[in-house]
DNA sequence: TGAAGATCGGAACCATGGTTCACTTTTTAA
DNA sequence: TTAAAAAGTGAACCATGGTTCCGATCTTCA
């Protein structure tokens, strides 16, 4: 017995893992999965393509991993969005005000997250977050029709469609040109009304100042 | 001079041609664009691959047209569905009811023209159709507007959120397990509400006859 | 019927990019 | 310092599926 795995191994590795995985990701913001190849991540990362295989078992199940740390860091923050306690309309404004918000910080992501062509095994994850989504926003119908200040309604049909209709929204040929300022307050009128919550105004958009 | 192109061999080839489109789209009807390749095609057309090149220049055109072909059939049916005179929930009403059934009654491809993973070029094709529907949508609510059916909006984001609702309630998670009966009205219901349209019931959806 | 022109056929070819593997280097503990 | 064990390396390998090519076959028209 000479060699034995020590904290310090261990830590190394896990780390090794995550700059793989981020440098995965860096590569991913700047040209989509497209521009996820192994080798390019080799180059990238400093590594040989060899040691890829070290710490995924292939391609896919790399992408897929990549795929899901940057969608459940979205994820956390509408759910956290949705927390905000307020009205309906207040929730589901300001939800959607920080959703648009991100997605409009790292467009190239987004689309990346949610229109980019894949291959099939994060194609799969992609479902699995859009049911994430659409169960959140389920969720919060919920609320809305038991406080009664939405109609009765199906939930589960309206929360899809709602999550179709953000995401077209934003990375939709519209949004390709230019950024729409008014995109978030455009997009909230009509969810708000779709889901058929009062139209009242709700949260004040607050700009992050622009130089 | 002894060969000279006949109004037969032209027909001959423009059947030629059609026929296989004809096969293309037979295959993506079964097994999405996927199962879509020059081998496969070959043998299902009945002819040599060879033959498939000389039709189309290569296999990105060739999937390309039979979107194209099976896309603008669609948009033809809501095109010609949105001409239905009437009050604007009416309308709209009409022309959702016609494309959610025309989709259930081919949900393979409407998966495959609406969500598959597909290559680039078939998904630019898939850029531009979104915008063909938006157009239309976004036709259909200025004349809502300028009727006053409809509260002042931008229509054209209205729109593409339309498009993305639809889409994403049709082909989503939730649709896969069962074809959703109540699926056209729901839909009917937040679309309508979500233009600003006053939720008066609009067109009776007539069910067709099962067995 | 025959010569020119065009299509058909499908095995061979090739490009891309994921995966492997024999070898080197590093780490650990005695 | 040394042996055991693991991690790193990257050129070679391979699988998939699109593309080519040339001989065989078919059409046309004088």
């Amino acid at each position: 017995m000479a060699y034995r795995e020590t904290a310090n191994v261990k830590a190394r590795k896990a780390a090794q893992r995550d700059h793989l995985l981020h440098s995965a990701e860096q590569l991913v913001r700047e040209g989509g999965f497209a521009n996820l190849t192994m080798q390019t991540l080799a180059v990238a990362a400093g590594v040989g393509v060899g040691t890829l295989y070290r710490y995924f078992d292939n391609k896919a199940v790399l992408a897929a991993e990549v795929f899901r740390v940057a969608t459940e860091r979205e994820v956390a923050a509408v759910a956290q969005a949705m927390e905000h306690a307020g009205s309906f309309p207040e929730r589901l404004s300001h939800v959607l005000q920080v959703f648009v918000q991100r997605a409009q910080a790292a467009p190239r992501l987004a689309w990346s997250l949610i229109a980019e062509p894949v291959d099939p095994a994060v194609d799969a994850e992609r479902l699995t977050y859009r049911q994430r989504y659409a169960a959140l926003y389920q969720q919060l119908l919920s609320d809305g029709v038991s406080q009664g200040e939405l109609p009765i309604q199906d939930t589960a049909i309206s929360a899809a469609a709602l999550v179709g209709a953000i995401a077209e929204a934003l990375v939709g040929p519209l949004s390709d040109p230019l950024p729409k300022a008014n995109l978030a307050e455009s997009l909230t009128q009509f969810c708000l009304r779709a889901v058929g919550a009062s139209p009242a105004q709700a949260d004040v958009i607050e700009q992050p100042q622009t130089a």
